[in-house]
RNA sequence: GGAGAGGUGGCCGAGCGGUCGAAGGCGCUCCCCUGCUAAGGGAGUAAACCGGGAGACCGGUUUCGAGGGUUCGAAUCCCUCCCUCUCCGCCA
């Protein structure tokens, strides 16, 4: 949510940046601030009313007090109109209030003027390639295959209990998948991280802080009866943990980390993009989370960024740092880096981690502040996230990376204390 | 899930339908006093929104878990919901 004083102020300054993220409802702009006039305008003129209402009840207590009932009853007798009045005007404030807060969650967060201007995937920037894609005398076998071979995961016997995208980890599948939970909290925890175990569930409260909804509805699973959504990444509890607080400033940076399942519907994706490990309904992910001071976000994003690139690197994994372009970098970002690991049997490249600075957009949504000096005003905290990492695609960019001639697959030294063996024969 | 109790400012804790944004205490900030420390004295100590001013600020409205209602007037009375605590049930 932007602050509408920004877009009173700099009407085209919004414009602009709803056309460079490929929306072009700029007319909703206009919409906005016709409303947000008429709420004023409405607003002083019931402040006004209320103010006479309470010059008055006042004079009746004053009056009462003093016994002459028959004055007070000739006051109260006026009240009648006055308090209609007040009943009209407050109906209508509610109501445009509501209709000036639904618009202003259509408006989607300003770029930084560092993000390239771009309408697709194809105008991101790859900044940098870290790593070297490794070189194989035999053909590389995809991770489906590998995993299947050696018995690792269970798709067919998921798909039967659950659903596709919903498979077993088995045997040294699933310890694999524990040692790099714990492997990428540690490594966090080293960086300063605290750690941190949120609900897995979510209220739709949350889910509005964050910006899954309005606009993402799609993305999650529901549990209408209880009013919940499974989450589908703890950016969500972990961000919503100081909604409607106020931080002392000598609180911030928090840094934290934390382990969760995520769930994603993932309607509509099809083909090559949903094969093995590469989209699934459930998976697992250790998340970063940062709250800043204002001045420090973008700071704080390289850090953030380092952080989540640190776990490849220490696994030896080649990836890619992508700056995303405004038409691909989603509505509440501000600025957003994806990190993608090489996929040696698939040869492509596969999304483990976004990096966002959301700036105060978040923040003033959940309304999370910070207290700069004792005695100053709370100011609204930056908000930045970014996945440190997501699993799945890891442990298929593991097993294809580390796959041998013979078919076996090697451990990294950095993964082996996690592990507990070095080799999958 | 059943029965009961309760939700007041950063914290604890009063509160009669009108003079309550709210006593008192703690904490915090500033000042005074005291050769350091401790103790003491004084002042201050919420947020959002609307309006005014270049601005330090000024005026107003709202907010005592949330939302409705009664009333000229609600922290105080009524209803609904949420949360916390105690007991019972159920359970990892």
């Amino acid at each position: 949510m932007l602050d509408l004083g920004t877009i009173r102020q700099h009407p085209g300054r919004v414009r602009e940046a709803m056309r460079a993220k490929g929306l072009d409802d700029t007319e909703l702009v206009d919409r906005l601030l016709d409303v947000d006039e008429q709420r004023r305008a409405k607003t002083t003129e019931l402040q006004d009313a209320q103010e006479r209402s309470n010059t008055i009840s006042s004079e009746i207590g004053t009056l009462k007090r003093a016994g002459k009932d028959d004055e007070a009853q000739a006051l109260i007798d006026e009240t009648g109109t006055l308090k209609k009045r007040i009943k009209t005007l407050k109906d209508a404030v509610a109501a445009l209030k509501e209709k000036q807060a639904a618009l202003l969650l259509e408006i989607p967060n300003i770029p930084h003027p560092s993000v390239p201007v771009g309408a697709t995937e194809a105008d991101n920037e790859v900044l940098e390639t870290i790593g070297e894609k490794p070189a194989f005398d035999f053909e590389p076998a995809p991770h489906w295959t590998l995993a299947e071979q050696h018995g690792l995961i269970d798709f067919e016997r998921g798909a039967k209990v659950a659903g596709a995208g919903f498979p077993f980890y088995v045997g040294k599948g699933a310890r694999l998948q524990r040692a790099l939970i714990n492997f990428f909290l540690d490594l966090a925890g080293e960086a300063g991280y605290d750690e941190m175990q949120p609900p897995f569930f979510i209220n739709p409260q949350s889910a509005e802080g964050t910006g899954q909804l309005p606009d993402k509805e799609d993305l999650m699973y529901e549990i209408p009866r209880d009013d919940l959504y499974p989450i589908p990444t703890a950016e969500v509890p972990v961000t919503n943990y100081w909604r409607d607080e106020i931080l002392d400033g000598d609180a911030l940076p928090r840094k934290v980390c934390a382990y969760t399942p995520c769930w994603r519907r993932e309607a509509g994706s099809y083909g090559k993009d949903v094969r093995g490990l590469n989209r699934l309904h459930q998976f697992d992910k250790v998340e970063l989370v940062h709250v800043v001071h204002p001045d420090e976000s973008y700071r704080a994003l390289e850090t953030l960024r380092q952080d989540a690139e640190r776990p490849m690197v220490r696994l030896g994994l080649p990836y890619r740092r992508v700056l995303m372009c405004t038409g691909d970098m989603g509505f509440t970002q501000a600025k957003k880096y994806d990190l993608e690991v090489w996929s040696a049997g698939q040869e492509r490249w596969l999304e483990v981690s976004s990096i966002s600075n959301f700036e105060a957009f978040q923040a003033r949504r959940m309304q999370i502040r910070f207290r700069p000096e004792a005695e100053a005003n709370p100011e609204l905290v930056h908000t930045l996230n970014g996945s440190g990492l997501a699993l799945p695609r890891i442990v298929a960019a593991l097993l294809e990376q580390y796959q041998q001639a013979d078919g076996s697959i090697r451990i990294p030294e950095a993964l082996q204390p996690y592990t507990g063996f070095d080799v999958i024969e």
